[in-house]
DNA sequence: TTATATACAAACATGAATGTATGTAAACAG
DNA sequence: CTGTTTACATACATTCATGTTTGTATATAA
């Protein structure tokens, strides 16, 4: 059972990427072996360091397969102007991503791991500053939106764009993480999408 | 160079924990060594095995350290009621928060090693829960106070306590989470004080 | 058809880190 | 003044994870 074909490979490669996350998320990156991985994954280690060079490698790939399609979806869901009314259109972003959390295990349990179950230290802090990074965009889209808003009068004449924006997006990280942290699921997860809402009609005129 | 007075040997401890705080902030827990601790406390892993039956425990010393004392300043802030007007009342506490982060560098390393330096899994675990549970009693009690703020009409009517609450407590989660990691500290840190601020008016009537 | 590169498995060598056990000098109790 | 306990330092044994090396069967290119 060797040599196989590219498309062959290229599951393998997937596999260990699910094995990795379920792994990771169970015992924590750092306490994550190799060998752990393997076994999850059904193959040994010489499999794993044939498709990545390290545990860090493994683990940028694995959160690379939920965060990229992830800022695709983002600028789809902001920056179409004219559609929907700004106010709405923020209140579908915010929904939208618990949606995608709802719905989709793999990007949950990359959300978990990335909160909970890692330590940001020397390879890895460059991951918290393309966090960061991503958040300031993040942010700077949203303040273009209330912008829109406050053009149209959608706002009270006191609230700052800026400020509204920053507000939003402090608002929603702090949502997720409550949602991520919330395994159990009876506080924050189903009233997730109540709360946006909640906080968008403290916007709206 | 040994057996020292009772208070020597408290020092020791307090310096073991500083030590272990500087290098988990540097290191990450998961990577610190015990020989780590012990050369930057001056001691050996001898020293810190007498004080502490291993990392968790010291890890927990440390985390107490600070938080227990968090604890106290919470309950006094928010609900000695009475002296200041309910809304005025939640935002001294969260800037007081702030404040705390910004004074004291112990507090402000500990809530970093625990939000960006620490895995939570296994012994670890409880830790996430009890700050989950401590965020519900934060939540509860501000529930309350914006409660009084609505019987004494200072919020628009349309606006119920229970969502303020959450809505704030989640904001303040965010805020705390960008204050932290933004160690470089040129985005959130010097501008918290105005987002608290802008936070609150946005529910003064 | 043969040579080579691929996709792994298996074996090896090395380097920690942990916990414990033992040693020891000084504080303290009597 | 002596015995005991304290507060460590030192030495030891064990476990474990990593990265590398080697082996190998098969796809694939030529």
């Amino acid at each position: 059972m060797v040599r196989k074909t590219k498309e062959d490979a290229q599951l393998t490669r997937l596999q260990i990427i699910d094995a990795a996350r379920e792994v990771f998320l169970a015992r924590g990156v750092s306490r994550t072996t190799m060998e752990h991985i393997a076994t999850q994954a059904g193959v040994t280690r010489g499999a794993i360091y044939w498709h990545f060079s390290n545990k860090t490698e493994l683990f940028q790939a694995m959160r690379e397969q939920v965060f990229l399609p992830l800022i695709d979806r983002m600028d789809d869901t902001l920056l179409v102007e004219g559609t929907q009314d700004p106010l709405t259109c923020i209140e579908r972003f915010l929904c939208g991503s618990i949606q995608t959390l709802n719905e989709s295990i793999t990007t949950r349990q990359t959300y978990e791991i990335m909160m909970t179950k890692c330590e940001y230290v020397e390879e890895f802090a460059i991951v918290l500053q393309q966090t960061l990074s991503n958040c300031s965009s993040i942010n700077e889209k949203v303040r273009l939106v209330y912008e829109r808003a406050k053009a149209l009068g959608q706002l009270h004449p006191s609230h700052e764009p800026a400020q509204l924006a920053m507000d939003t997006h402090l608002f929603f990280i702090g949502l997720l993480n409550m949602w991520v942290k919330d395994t159990e699921g009876n506080r924050f997860r189903h009233q997730a999408i109540e709360l946006i809402k909640a906080h968008m009609s403290l916007r709206r005129r």
